[in-house]
DNA sequence: GTAGAATTGCAATATTATAACCTAAGGGTA
DNA sequence: TACCCTTAGGTTATAATATTGCAATTCTAC
C-alpha cells in the first residue's frame, strides 16, 4: 500500500468484509470483536495484543488479556487477521475470506506490513512439495526490509 | 531427512562447522555454547530454549534463562541455529556459514524439521522484489503439513 | 602482570498467552 | 412468555517465553 492512500477505504471494506463472513457463517460480530478489527486496521502495522488492551478500555470496553486474546482467536479464525509471529503482533488480512497461503513484507524502518501475492507463495509450496515429497498443509511467511518509499527516501 | 540415517554424523559435522566458524571470526565455543548445541542437534525436531535448561542443569552447567538465551543469541548469530518464531523454538542449520534465506517444513505429525532449499526462497524473493518494488534483507518461512515419511504411514 | 573486553552468575522482572470457573446475553421453541 | 441451550464475556490467577541490570570472573592482547 501506498503511504498516501484513503485509508478509511480499508477500514470500511474491512469491516464490511468480516460482517458479510459473519453472516455466512452465522457467527456474531459483537462490539468488541468489531472494535478490535477496527483498532488492528488503523494503520498497515502490525500490533500486539497488549498494545491494544488500553485503547479497548479507553472505549469502555473490558481490558483483560483474556478478552482480546478471544476477540484476535474469532478474527484470525474467520481468516480477516493474521498473526506475524516473528513479532508476536497481529494484522489486518487484505483478502480475506479467501483461502490462501499468507505472508507479509514489513519495512524495517516504517514498520507498515505488505501481504505478499499469493501466486508466489503457492508456486513456491508446489516447487517443495515436489522436491521434498512433502504436503504443505500451512505456512507463513514473513519478510523484512525496506519497502519501496523507504528505499527511495534512503 | 530419513528415518533411520546417521545421526552422529549430522552432530559431529555440525559441531566441526561451528568450531570452524568461530576460529575463522575470533569467536569463542565455551562449553556451555557447546553443550547447547549438542542439544539442539539431539534431533532435527525444533526445541525450546526452556527445555534446554533442565539438560544444561543435568550437566552441571548453569541453568538460569539467561544462561541458554545467551547461548542461543550466539549461535543464531554464528548462524549455525535458526529460530522457528511459529513455535518459539531453535533448531540448527544444515547449511551454516553460507548466507542465504532460510525456511522450514516442519511435520505436523513427527515434528521432525527440514531445512528448505535456498534456491526456491532465493527465487521467491527475486520474484517479491520485483513485484513489489522491495527490497528483502531477511526472512523466514515455516511451513506445516505432513513429511513423506508420515504421508505414507497414513 | 595488568587493562580492557568478553563471558558468566544471579536475581529480579518484563512480555506474551492461557486456564479455570462463573455470569450474562442471545436465540430458538413450546 | 417461559424455558432451555449455546455462545460470549468477566474475573482471577498463572503459565510460558524472554530480557534487564549488575557484579564477578575469565580471557586476551599488550
Amino acid at each position: 500500500m501506498s503511504q498516501h492512500h484513503d485509508h478509511g477505504h480499508c477500514i470500511a471494506s474491512a469491516m464490511d468484509t468480516a460482517k458479510k463472513l459473519c453472516e455466512q457463517q452465522g457467527a456474531r460480530l459483537t462490539p468488541v470483536r468489531r472494535r478490535v478489527l477496527e483498532l488492528i486496521w488503523q494503520n498497515h502495522k502490525p500490533i500486539g495484543a497488549y498494545e491494544l488492551l488500553p485503547q479497548l478500555a479507553a472505549d469502555g470496553f473490558n481490558s483483560a488479556p483474556p478478552t482480546v486474546y478471544r476477540a484476535l482467536d474469532f478474527l484470525l479464525e474467520l481468516g480477516v487477521v493474521h498473526r506475524i509471529s516473528s513479532l508476536n503482533a497481529f494484522i489486518g488480512c487484505d483478502q480475506p475470506g479467501l483461502s490462501h497461503p499468507t505472508g507479509f513484507f514489513i519495512c524495517k524502518e516504517c514498520g507498515n506490513a505488505t501481504e505478499l501475492p499469493a501466486k508466489h507463495l503457492t508456486k513456491l509450496a508446489q516447487a517443495l512439495e515436489a522436491e521434498l515429497g512433502v504436503s504443505i498443509e500451512s505456512g507463513s511467511h514473513e519478510l523484512s526490509g525496506l519497502c519501496s518509499s523507504c528505499r527511495t527516501a534512503a
